[in-house]
DNA sequence: ATCATTTTGTGATTTTTTTGTCAAAACGAA
DNA sequence: TTCGTTTTGACAAAAAAATCACAAAATGAT
């Protein structure tokens, strides 16, 4: 650990994948884990796993290994699992009723509070239990609860009316869905869901196998 | 260009990105971009840009930059958008119909051309007019028509059967929207949507940005 | 208690990725 | 055409990330 240097983006997008490989060993009744036979079962090198470990603090013992409960405790709470978000979801439609009714995200300590949608038919409604409010009173409801979090599942047309608005109501962190890389300034934690980015690279890549497939069978 | 060498994934993944403001600026009427110009735009230096473009060949000319269209159509074929692949959508539940609804996947070349579930009552109804099958005729289906891309939205516990039989149908590539990592061996292209880590990975990054806005405000 | 074995934590090294730099090419105004 | 300006493509340098390698610590069998 020593003196908190800032820790790479590259690490933090590793810590929920360590964190679901140790619930799983945990599930499996796995008490002791070397960085070894973690990084086998997870097809990265061991020393990399020491390594990303030891950004926050030296979790294991020499000759024993990492004890798997307090390493999975350790980085739940790095990763701030005992925290509570709580989250606003704007659209109502087909994604976001996927993400409403995912009961995994509150396990994760994210709750979502409250839907806002434009549509006459949906406002007055719940999904999952959660009332679905008119995105007109977005602003007073923001400012009598308090939100961490964005969730947006709104059209795109719609994006640029309804990021301004929640930025300025205070919210500092959004998980976009949209395709659109959304400009912000300092201090608003972007993260985005570019679902169709993700299915072209699938395709790049599928392509690419393809083609080595064929040139192997030549 | 010169001799194809392997592309690192860091620029396959920034190529879709590429490709959605390109298609921004087709539709603002910008007929020539310089990467300068572009780096502007897309928060990243001038000179990544220009290297990224430079793997796949010389589409700029000097003192005059890019040809907004022709490097539109460039990325577009690096990224096989001409090409069609076949998918197969597994699990009729709440992702599974977001992204059968989804019109956007078609445009970029990705036909979802059946649904396979094991819930009676989903079986033989159709989402977004694409039938649903009953998975257990997955095998024959596949066998007489071709899919290139199998999509997973089913639950956690039909992963390992589900995944095993595409494989074996010769499916070769898997997008998972699941939280399990697939092990598949080679040949088989695996893109991975974790929700759940990118949700968290914003909890972390916004809980560091409000702990350094609250030591700046001290 | 001893000792061979295991395994971490860490500094060094290598590899990969990003950024900087500039000659040469093309542009476009005069 | 000429010439100052723009801007690429390529290469060099820097930075970041991953891997290697090993001393030191702890284990556990005898
Ligand atoms: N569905 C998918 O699989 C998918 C995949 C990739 C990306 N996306 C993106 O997610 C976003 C939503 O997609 P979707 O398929 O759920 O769309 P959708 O049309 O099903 O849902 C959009 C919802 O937003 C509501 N809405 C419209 N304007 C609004 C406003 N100003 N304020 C609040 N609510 C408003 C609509 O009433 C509707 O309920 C889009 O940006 C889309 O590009 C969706
Ligand atoms: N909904 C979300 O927002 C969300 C978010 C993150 C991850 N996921 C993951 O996506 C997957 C699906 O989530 P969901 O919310 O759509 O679940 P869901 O329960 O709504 O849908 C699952 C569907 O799969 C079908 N199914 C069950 N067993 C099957 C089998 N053997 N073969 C074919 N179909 C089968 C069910 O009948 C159901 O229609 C899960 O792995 C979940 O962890 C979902």
């Amino acid at each position: 650990m020593a003196g908190d240097k800032k820790i790479s983006m590259a690490v933090i997008r590793r810590l929920p994948r360590y964190f679901r490989y140790l619930y799983d060993l945990i599930r499996l009744d796995i008490r002791r884990i070397s960085s070894k036979e973690l990084s086998e079962r997870m097809d990265i090198t061991a020393s990399q796993i020491r390594q990303d470990l030891n950004c926050f603090g030296g979790f294991g013992q020499q000759g024993y290994g990492y004890n798997v409960q307090s390493l999975y405790d350790e980085i739940g709470r790095i990763l701030g699992v005992e925290r509570r978000f709580s989250c606003a979801l704007f659209g109502a439609g087909n994604m976001g009723n996927a993400l409403a009714n995912y009961e995994n995200f509150q396990n994760r300590g994210f709750d979502i509070t409250v839907i806002f949608d434009s549509a006459a038919d949906k406002v007055g409604t719940a999904i999952h239990g959660i009332p679905v409010l008119h995105v007109d009173g977005m602003e007073s409801f923001l400012k009598s609860k308090h939100v961490d979090i964005a969730i947006l599942t709104v059209p795109n047309r719609a994006m640029p009316d309804i990021t301004a608005r929640v930025v300025k109501a205070g919210v500092k962190g959004i998980w976009n869905f949209s395709p659109t890389d959304l400009k912000l300034g300092e201090g608003i934690v972007v993260e985005n869901v570019h679902l169709s980015d993700s299915l072209m690279v699938l395709g790049y890549r599928l392509m690419e196998q393809l083609r080595e497939d064929a040139a192997r069978r030549k």
